[in-house]
DNA sequence: TTGAAAGCGTTACCAA
DNA sequence: TTGGTAACGCTTTCAA
C-alpha cells in the first residue's frame, strides 16, 4: 500500500538499516549514501510510519485532550487555543475527545486515548469519578487537570478561580452599597457553578449580608439567561439592585431583560460579567467584568504537561497546582444603588 | 512496560492467538476459554495496543482535522462541535491541528497526519496551496474541505455561503431603500472576506448602485471593528445609512461606535450581522442577522467523510459539493433610511 | 561505514 | 477449537 523503508532502500541500493539511519540524521552514514537515500525518499514520497515507530518503543508524540464541551462556546475555544499553540510546534499531535458532560463518553475517551498510548493528557472533564485518574497515576501517564480538581486525587492542575472571581464581583457591588444582588448560575452540580456560589456567599458573609435563596437563579443552560432573569427582576421584592451574570455571554440577554423592563444600567441596576471577553468593553454600557485567564490556563497546562513528559524525574517533582487569580475590570455597568 | 496480549495469554493459560480471538469476539472460541481470557484481561487491566493493530493493517480509526484558527472564536467552536458529535460515537479519534492561517504550520499538520496514517481528513485551512490536497487525492485518502474550496481541485466539500449571506443582507438593505451601505470586512486575501465582498457587489449591481471603495472597511482583525467603523462613520460624506457587519461578534463594537456617535439604530443607521449567533436576538435592538449553518457544516462534513471511509467505492461516487444556504432573520436593527 | 537479524504487539493463516 | 508462525514497518544491536 504505502511506501515503506524497504522501498526506499531498494531504490537507493542500500540496506534498510542504513536507510533508516540516513533518514534519521545519524552521524555514521557517508554523505554519498545519505544523499542517495534522501533523493530516493523524496522521489517515492516516503513518509515514516508513525505506528511502527511507536510500536518499536518510541514515544507516541501524541497527547489526549478531554473536553467537557458544555461550557460556553468561547471557553473551549479560548482554552484550546492556549493548548494548540504549544502542541504542533513541539511536534505533538493532540487527540481531542468530548465527554459532553457525560460519564460514559468520558470513559470512552479515556479508553481511546489509552489504546492510542498517548504520552500525556489534558483533562477538563472528570464526570466519571477518580478511577480513570487513578489509573493514569498508577501507570505514570502524565496528565494535567484543566479547570477541574478532584477531591482525594493529588495531581497537577491549572484552574481559573471562579470562586474568587465571583467574590471579587460581589465584593465590588457590596462596596458600592448593594445589598440585594441577584446571582445567575448554571446547573447546581456543575463545578464552576458551585465555585461561583461559594464566592458569592463568602462575599455576603464578609459584609454581614444574609444569603437569600430567592436571589439565586439557576438555569439548566446558563446561556438562556433572558427569561429567568426577567422573571426574577419582575417578581422579587424588593427588586435586586445588582446582578452577577454567569459570564459575559449570558450578560447580553441580561442587559436585554433589564432594558425590556425599562431599567437603566447602572442607574437602576448594576451588572457584572465574568471572563472579560474582548467584547465586554463594547457593550452598552461597557461591562464591568472579572477577567479569568482561560487562554493562560490552557497554555500553562500544556507547558506543565510537556515538562512532565520530557523531564523524566516525576518523583523528584512536587505537584504543580496552579490557581490563576482573576482580576476585576471596572467599567461603566456598575455604580452605587440609586436608592442609596 | 504495559500489559500485552502475551501477558494475558500466559495468565489464562492459552496461546496468544486464542487470546486475541477471544478478546475480539470471534466465534471459534469455546465459552470456557473466552471467559478465562476475559477475566485475565480484566485482572491485568489489559488495553489493546492500537499502534500494533494499525501496523498489522487495521484502519487507524483516526481522523485529522486542520483548523485555520483565525476565524471568530465561535466559528471554530460551533463547527468542531458538529464534528465531534459524530466522531467518538463512531469510534474515531480526531487529531486536531491548527495552521494559524500559515502555510508552514499547515504543511507540518499534513505531515503529522500523514505519519499517523489517518483514515481521513477534514480541512478548514488551505493556505499552502493544492499540493497537499493532490497528494491526498493521489493516495486515495478521503478528505472533505470545510468552508473552503480550491480552484482546480475537484473534491468533496461543505461550505456555508458567505457570498449569498452578504448578498441577502445587502439586498435586504437595498430593498429598504438604503444606497450608502458600509461593508465591514477582514483581510482582503481571506476567503470568507473575498466571498462577502463579492456578495455585496452582486447586490449593488442588481440594484444599479455603483460600488464605492470608500464604503469598504478592511481590518487586519475583523474583531477590532470599533475604530475602523467609528472613523468611517465620522468621515465618509454623505454618511452611510446602513452597515453590513462582518459577523455577529463584530457587531457589538459596531453598535457601540454608533452609540458613541449619537446615532440611533435603526432610525439613523441600520445594521445587519452574520451567523445569527444565539445572542443576536438579545442585542439592543435585536439584530437582523444572516444565519449560516456552521454546526451543520461540521456535522455534514464528518458524515460525508465517514461515508467515504466506510463505503469502499470511491470511483462510483460523484463528489459531494454542498453549499449550505443562509437565511436572513429580520429583526429590529434594520429599517428604511431616515432620509427617505 | 554498512548490513543482517531480532523484536515491538497484534492478527491471520494454516495445521493440528 | 486451539496453537504455531509469519508478517506489518521500523529501529537498534551486533558483526563484518
Amino acid at each position: 500500500m504505502s511506501v515503506t523503508l524497504r522501498d526506499v532502500a531498494r531504490l537507493s541500493g542500500v540496506s534498510v538499516s542504513t536507510t533508516s539511519r540516513a533518514l534519521n540524521d545519524r552521524l555514521d552514514v557517508s554523505e554519498a549514501v545519505r544523499a542517495r537515500v534522501l533523493k530516493a525518499a523524496q522521489e517515492l514520497n516516503y513518509t515514516v510510519n508513525h505506528q511502527a515507530r511507536v510500536l518499536k518503543g518510541a514515544a507516541s508524540k501524541t497527547l489526549g485532550l478531554i473536553l467537557y464541551n458544555t461550557e460556553s462556546l468561547t471557553f473551549n475555544a479560548v482554552m484550546t487555543r492556549g493548548i494548540y499553540d504549544l502542541a504542533t510546534p513541539n511536534g505533538y499531535s493532540v487527540i481531542v475527545c468530548n465527554s459532553n458532560a457525560g460519564a460514559e463518553m468520558e470513559l470512552q475517551a479515556h479508553q481511546m486515548l489509552r489504546q492510542n498510548r498517548v504520552d500525556g493528557m489534558l483533562i477538563n472533564s472528570v464526570e466519571s469519578g477518580p478511577a480513570s485518574l487513578e489509573y493514569l497515576l498508577d501507570n505514570q501517564i502524565p496528565f494535567v487537570l484543566l479547570n477541574r480538581r478532584v477531591p482525594g486525587i493529588e495531581c497537577d492542575y491549572v484552574v481559573v478561580d471562579y470562586q474568587q472571581g465571583e467574590y471579587l464581583a460581589a465584593r465590588h457591588l457590596l462596596e458600592l452599597g448593594h445589598r440585594r444582588i441577584l446571582c445567575q448560575l448554571g446547573i447546581p452540580s456543575h463545578p464552576p457553578t458551585i465555585a461561583r456560589l461559594a464566592g458569592y456567599r463568602r462575599a455576603l458573609e464578609e459584609f454581614g449580608v444574609e444569603f437569600a435563596q430567592e436571589l439565586v437563579v439557576h438555569a439548566s443552560n446558563a446561556a438562556n439567561s433572558y427569561h429567568p432573569v426577567l422573571n426574577a427582576m419582575r417578581q422579587i421584592q424588593p427588586r435586586p439592585t445588582a446582578i452577577l451574570a454567569y459570564n459575559d455571554e449570558t450578560t447580553i440577554p441580561v442587559l436585554k431583560a433589564l432594558s425590556d423592563l425599562g431599567l437603566h444600567i447602572p442607574k437602576d441596576v448594576s451588572v457584572v460579567g465574568q471572563n472579560d471577553l474582548s467584547f465586554a468593553p463594547f457593550l452598552i454600557p461597557p461591562l464591568t467584568s472579572v477577567a479569568q485567564s482561560i487562554h493562560e490556563m490552557g497554555r500553562l497546562g500544556m507547558e506543565i504537561l510537556l515538562q512532565k513528559i520530557t523531564h523524566q524525574h516525576p518523583e523528584s517533582w512536587g505537584w504543580q497546582q496552579i490557581v490563576l487569580a482573576p482580576t476585576l475590570n471596572i467599567r461603566q455597568s456598575t455604580a452605587p444603588p440609586h436608592s442609596v
